[in-house]
DNA sequence: CCTGACTCC
DNA sequence: CATGGGAGTCAGG
C-alpha cells in the first residue's frame, strides 16, 4: 500500500509563514484573510461572512490554491491540526486512569430528531475518511483476548424514506438488494447499470443523500462542482424515476403544516411552528426540517430499539461483551475471540428484525484488532 | 461566550 | 433572493 507522505507540522508552519512573508498566528482566520486578501491581494472569492470579513474556510483555500501555494499548504496545516488538538492531544486527556480507557458520555435530550449525541469526548465524530484519520481510528483497540465488531445498517435513512413513501423504484430495489447508487446513476445519466462509472456513482450517492436533505439544485451544483442548470437535470430525473418520494415530501410538508410538527415511526413530534413564516429562507429551513426529521428520527428510533435488544440478548444469553459505542447506525461491540462468531449472528439477526419496514434492514458487520481494520464477514 | 473552522453520520 | 438534515470540539477573539 503506497500513501503520500504528509508533511511535519514544523515544517508546514515554517513553510506557511516564508509564503506569507511575515509571522503570524496560522490558527486566527481573522489574520490569515488579512496576509491573504490585503498583504498577498488574492481574490476574495464569492463567500463573505454574514458579518465579520472574508471566509477562508476549505472551498475558498481550494479555489485560491490555484493561484497561489500558501492556501494549498494551509489546507495540510488545518487537517493535521485538528487531528492533533481535537484527538491526539484531545482524547489523551480524557483517558481514565483507573480503566486505561476513554469513557463517552451519551446524551439522550439534545437533539431535535431523536439520535444520540457524544460528549466529552465525542466519540460519534472520529476520523475515517482519510489515511491519516484512519491513523487516529486504529488507536481504538480491544482488550488483549477480544476483537472490536462493528455493525452497521446499510443505507438505513434510504430505506426509511422507501417505507414512508411506498415508492415502487426505490421499494423493489431495496427488496431485491439492489446497489442503489448505481440504480440512481442509471437513472439520471440514462445508461444501462452495468455502464455505470465510479464518478456517476459519486453523484448519484450525492443526489440520493442530498434528496434526504431536501437539497437545491444550487446545493447540489456546488457539491457536485456541475452547473445549476444540470444539477436541476439530476433532481427532476431523480424524481421521474421515483415519483413516490416526490409525492412523500410533497405530502410530508403540508401535514406537518396543518399539525404544526410531524413525527418518526415511533411517534416522537417535533414541532415546526417555521412551516408558516412568512420569510421565505426561514420557511423552507422548516420544509427541509419536515422532510428530514421523520426519516433521521426513525433511523434513530430502529437503532435504539435495537440497542435495546442486543442488551437484552447479551444478558440472557450471558455472553461475556460489552457494546461500547453507538454512532447513529453503528454499534461497536467489544467480543471475545471465541465468541464472536456467536456474537456476529446474534447482533445481525436482532438488528435487521427489529422492526418490520415495507424493505428489509441490511446488516454489515466487520471485526478486527482495532477500529480503523475492520474486516466483513 | 460567540464565531468560524474542522470532524462525524 | 437564498440555497442540504443532525451533532461536538477546538482556537481565536
Amino acid at each position: 500500500m503506497s500513501r503520500a507522505f504528509s508533511p511535519r507540522l514544523s515544517d508546514l508552519d515554517k513553510k506557511i509563514i516564508e509564503l506569507a512573508g511575515e509571522p503570524f498566528n496560522i490558527n486566527s482566520t481573522k489574520q490569515l484573510a488579512e496576509i491573504l486578501f490585503v498583504k498577498l491581494k488574492l481574490p476574495q472569492k464569492k463567500k463573505t461572512r454574514k458579518k465579520t470579513g472574508y471566509s477562508t474556510d476549505v472551498e475558498v483555500l481550494k479555489e485560491l490554491a490555484q493561484s497561489h501555494e500558501l492556501p494549498q499548504q494551509l489546507l495540510a496545516y488545518r487537517n493535521l491540526t485538528k487531528l492533533k488538538s481535537t484527538y491526539v492531544d484531545g482524547l489523551k486527556r480524557m483517558v481514565n486512569p483507573d480503566t486505561g480507557r476513554v469513557h463517552t458520555s451519551f446524551n439522550q435530550t439534545v437533539t431535535s430528531t431523536g439520535r444520540l449525541s457524544s460528549s466529552d469526548p465525542n466519540l460519534q465524530n472520529i476520523p475515517v475518511r482519510t489515511e491519516e484519520g484512519r491513523r487516529i481510528r486504529a488507536l481504538f483497540i480491544p482488550a488483549p483476548g477480544n476483537f472490536l465488531l462493528s455493525a452497521d445498517y446499510s443505507q438505513i435513512e434510504l430505506r426509511v424514506l422507501a417505507h414512508y413513501s411506498g415508492d415502487e423504484a426505490l421499494v423493489n430495489a431495496f427488496k431485491n438488494d439492489e446497489d442503489i447508487h448505481r440504480l440512481t446513476a442509471a437513472e439520471v445519466f440514462s445508461v444501462f447499470p452495468e455502464l455505470v462509472t465510479p464518478e456517476m456513482r459519486r453523484a448519484a450517492k450525492t443526489v440520493n443523500f442530498g434528496i434526504i436533505y431536501g437539497i437545491s439544485a444550487f446545493g447540489l451544483a456546488k457539491e457536485l462542482g456541475i452547473g445549476n442548470k444540470q444539477a436541476k437535470e439530476f433532481i427532476d430525473r431523480y424524481f421521474a424515476k421515483y415519483p413516490g418520494v416526490k409525492r412523500y415530501m410533497k405530502e410530508t410538508v403540508e401535514k406537518a403544516r396543518e399539525q404544526g410538527y410531524v413525527t418518526t415511526l415511533l411517534g416522537r413530534r417535533r414541532y415546526i411552528p417555521d412551516l408558516k413564516s412568512r420569510v421565505r429562507t426561514v420557511r423552507e429551513f422548516a420544509e427541509r426540517t419536515a422532510i428530514n426529521t421523520p426519516i433521521q428520527g426513525t433511523a434513530a428510533d430502529i437503532i435504539k430499539l435495537a440497542m435495546i435488544e442486543v442488551d437484552s440478548n447479551i444478558q440472557a444469553e450471558k455472553i461475556p461483551c460489552r457494546m461500547l459505542l453507538q454512532v447513529h447506525d453503528e454499534l461497536i461491540i467489544e467480543a471475545p475471540e471465541k465468541e464472536i462468531i456467536k456474537v456476529t449472528t446474534m447482533v445481525k439477526k436482532t438488528m435487521e428484525n427489529v422492526m418490520d419496514l415495507a424493505v428489509p434492514l441490511k446488516v454489515d458487520v466487520g471485526w478486527g484488532v482495532n477500529w480503523a481494520k475492520l474486516e466483513n464477514k
